[in-house]
DNA sequence: TCTCTGTTGAGAGATAGTATCATCTATGCA
DNA sequence: TGCATAGATGATACTATCTCTCAACAGAGA
């Protein structure tokens, strides 16, 4: 039984619980510095990086070692629950979401809109055809200004 | 005027005098050292890294300063000579070519081919219509086997 | 309570890239 | 040709991201 089942749940919000969940049928013990761990990431509307997660653990007093956080954060993204998302110059941030989601960036302040269907289908088929290539994954990010940017730049 | 005219032109191979002039025009001096790095990276087709970059200046007799061979790189990067290949788990690799161009890479030996037109232009009014956002960039890049390893894998 | 197994966290180290600064070199001018 | 100057180089230190190792710890089951 995995510690975070002790935990008042009621008390976690549902994101850290499914979390917590999946990686329990996942067969990985869901520990306090674990634990801490999901719940900076569900802090963290849109995108986050790692130094993003330690900042936010150390303002709440509660720190694990940078090795726990790197090393929660990649066995998320082994379990497909965590996306890193590719910038167009940096690629270490992250977002919670199942797999195969694509993003849609601000550049501006980092909010994040996602979604499923990048139509590059045709696309694969074509270049698969022309190419001989056997196309078996594909990344597509989109980046502009949110909503609320494009208001403030006028 | 830059060295790089006094040398035998006819010894360096089109790619890297093509190259060459592009940062002349820019107002870059073509030194020796920079023209090792621009003729290392005509050298790689496909992909390559600044290691390996550097690996192959090394095995030639020429090993400019990693630091100029990183200058060199984001200074091609600049001016849109040379483009960042985003992987699914790397990104730091790098191929020669204009600027908005996608590239289709073999997950296996790194063979790389690129296209241009990726597509995501409907995709990118859809998406803007409905998130409100105002996009205006993209990441497309395509994974797979190329053709020889897909006959190597059977 | 004991044992076993998995997790943690400190610290060292790898990798990618940047910043600094003394030195070098090409270029323009007298 | 000699000199001044601006830009390029390269050694080195540094930062950021991330991995590896290993002793210590903690939880689950017997």
């Amino acid at each position: 039984m995995s510690r975070y089942r002790d935990t008042r749940r009621e008390m976690l919000p549902a994101t850290v619980t499914d979390l917590a969940e999946q990686l329990d049928e996942a067969g990985y013990k869901v520990t306090g510095p674990c634990l801490a761990v999901l719940r900076a990431a569900a802090a963290h509307q849109g995108t986050f990086s790692v130094h993003e997660l330690e900042q936010w653990l150390t303002v709440c007093g509660e720190s694990p070692g940078i090795a726990t956080i790197f090393r929660t954060v990649r066995l998320l993204c082994d379990l497909n629950l965590l996306q890193r998302i590719h910038g167009l110059d940096e690629c270490h941030r992250y977002s919670l979401g199942k797999s195969h989601g694509h993003h849609l960036v601000c550049t501006n302040c980092r909010a994040m809109d996602r979604f499923d269907n990048c139509g590059v289908q045709i696309l694969v088929q074509q270049l698969e055809q022309r190419t001989g290539f056997c196309i078996n994954a594909h990344l597509v990010e989109l980046f502009g200004l949110c909503p609320r940017c494009v208001a403030v730049a006028g």
